[in-house]
DNA sequence: TTGAAAGCGCTAACAC
DNA sequence: GTGTTAGCGCTTTCAA
């Protein structure tokens, strides 16, 4: 639509001119000042409809289009925040991820980034985005904790996502995980199954999600009278499909007997079931498996995989919420969120062998 | 570490002061100008050891970082470039962006953006990127074509993805989709199937990816002298795996016979799947099954999943190259980049029944 | 090698 | 309701 003033719109031309029509060009097409230009396309201050029409004749005509980083210098906000998750292709965080895009529709723009569950790059992420490139973050972290994330931050307004707040440092949004986990393991507990394996342990982080929910896992045992045995808990290097194979294909070829398995998330489950498919073993006859995220693709392996559910849109839309507070007020108390989850069984857990 | 000048570093301070460190105060701190803050900071300019050392010292002392929305200003370029991609919860997508992110490290910043396939929210995608927020888009385009979509753009360097060029208009990169379809229409062919459907068919779209799915489908019959059966041509509102458990059963349903299914990605192929587990036919026995994108999902389902599989690191790498070639000069000759695809044959297209 | 001055395009503050 | 002025923080001339 880039054409001669007053002419009727024609093809895009190649090779436009590379200086951008300003908002001074629109003023002076309209024959107004540029502060009236700013308070018709901002709203913010009364314009007459006569006065308000011609801007907008002149903005159509010149095709102007306003200049982001202009604005964003002037007010000191960029109306970016950045969401900071370890890795996008594990479905859970692909689903986050879109709940979050949805969720900022209209009030942020949302640059997502990936820390692959690297420290360095944890760090480099958050460095990257002080340069005062987004208003806030949302961050899923995986390393950094406490003070010294805070001391990374400098100040940056951010809200946390799956891990227990350290310290009460900082806002924070998450599903109860011990008590998630502790109700996926009873409900194996209620399908009688006793030797239990936990498969996703990272003895590596002492505050994480893994830890909060292998905490779970181990109230559930003890609450029902089960010895646990260290041979059930698994640890694995990351959470994708394919560290939970590794890790039932480990579990089965050790002396270990194993009924049921609750894994740390659906990936891994899936990867696990896998695995009992490829041993011939039956899911749940003779292993259960239990998952945590219910991400779409459970609905539909087979068997489909029972999971623990957190709210994920409520998980985006509550972060965003705490967010812009938190920008708009720095000092305001720490807040601390917790998020409804419930349990979804399906055919992993089901009570008969194999129904549907 | 927002502090006293010259105190040593100390822990950060809740509630900072609201204005930041600007490279004048670095300037006035190491005696310099503000011209040589810039010179040390960008590397354009030779600085002498000795005053670069003040420098960095005092950019250390004040914890200085640069203002982004600043230098976008001034610099005219923001370093970002959007990834628009219909939604952000389909494997491959999520794979892609994943590969995308990787990509642009050091190049880029990525602005996620998905249009969930709908028409309006493809044009507001674009009207939002279009205000300088960033210096270009990678666009999977599922609506707007060839000069509409050009109007919208505005100029604004683009690199399609997944879609033919319409009229070679603009930089593209994408598997030979009508080549690879065939591909993996004749390996069922070889298989011995002859009733074979095709599901993902979109009739709306008539240049996107899924019709040149589809004439390599019909190519691939043809050519082996199997007659076409509309009947076995599925349309389906989406790509989730939903989709392809809807058209499944639909086709199941039918009175066509079916012996091997096309799916034009894999979670509609994963759908499918389910489908024909919950009938209790046998994949491959009954029916073989095999889907398009390679998504790690296929590797771990049960059956597992025959696939097409794109390189998508390299559509990321050819795709961010391009694009920086574009920018960097608006009147390049349009390119188009054909990205390498081969046949992962899994157990879903299995010659024997069940075979490992 | 470094400094001074100007200005990127916008909006906040204050006139009128 | 609208205009004028100034300046956000940086980098790019042009001089020294």
């Amino acid at each position: 639509m880039t054409s001669a003033p007053g002419a009727f719109p024609s093809m895009t031309t190649t090779g436009s001119a590379h200086r951008s029509v300003a908002m001074r060009d629109v003023a002076a097409l309209a024959g107004v000042s540029p502060k009236t230009v700013s308070n018709v396309i901002t709203g913010s201050a009364h314009v007459s409809p006569a006065t308000r029409e011609r801007v907008t004749d002149a903005i159509r005509t010149l095709d102007y289009r306003p200049n982001s980083s202009a604005r964003n210098l002037r007010r000191g906000r960029t109306g970016m925040v950045g969401l900071i998750v370890p890795e996008l292709d594990i479905p859970y965080f692909a689903e986050l991820a879109r709940c979050f895009l949805e969720a900022a529709e209209g009030r942020f723009t949302l640059l997502i980034e990936q820390t692959l569950g690297e420290r360095a790059r944890e760090e480099a992420v958050l460095d990257a985005l002080g340069e005062q490139v987004v208003d806030g973050i949302v961050l899923s972290p995986l390393n950094l904790e406490g003070a010294e994330l805070n001391g990374r931050l400098r100040g940056m307004p951010v809200v946390l996502i799956g891990e227990r707040p350290s310290e009460g440092l900082n806002d924070h949004v998450a599903v109860d995980n011990v008590r998630a986990a502790r109700d996926a393991v009873e409900h194996l507990i209620a399908l009688g199954r006793r030797r239990i394996a936990a498969i996703g342990v990272q003895r590596e982080s002492r505050i994480g999600t893994p830890a909060l929910r292998l905490a779970g896992y181990r109230d559930a045992l003890r609450a029902a009278g089960i010895a646990g045995d260290p041979a059930l808990e698994c640890e694995t290097p990351g959470y994708h499909r394919q560290d939970g194979a590794s890790a039932m294909a480990a579990l089965l070829e050790g002396p270990a007997t194993v009924d049921a398995v609750f894994c740390f998330n659906d990936a891994l489950a899936l990867g696990a079931q896998r695995v009992l498919y490829e041993r011939g073993l039956r899911v749940p006859g003779d292993v259960a498996v239990i998952g945590f995220d219910d991400v779409d693709e459970g609905r539909f392996s087979v068997p489909s995989l029972s999971s623990v559910s957190p709210d994920k849109s409520a998980i985006a839309e509550q972060c965003l919420t705490l967010l812009q507070r938190r920008i708009e007020d720095r000092s305001a108390p720490v807040r601390e969120v917790v998020i409804d989850h419930r349990l979804r069984v399906r055919e992993s857990t089901a009570p008969a062998p194999h129904g549907s």
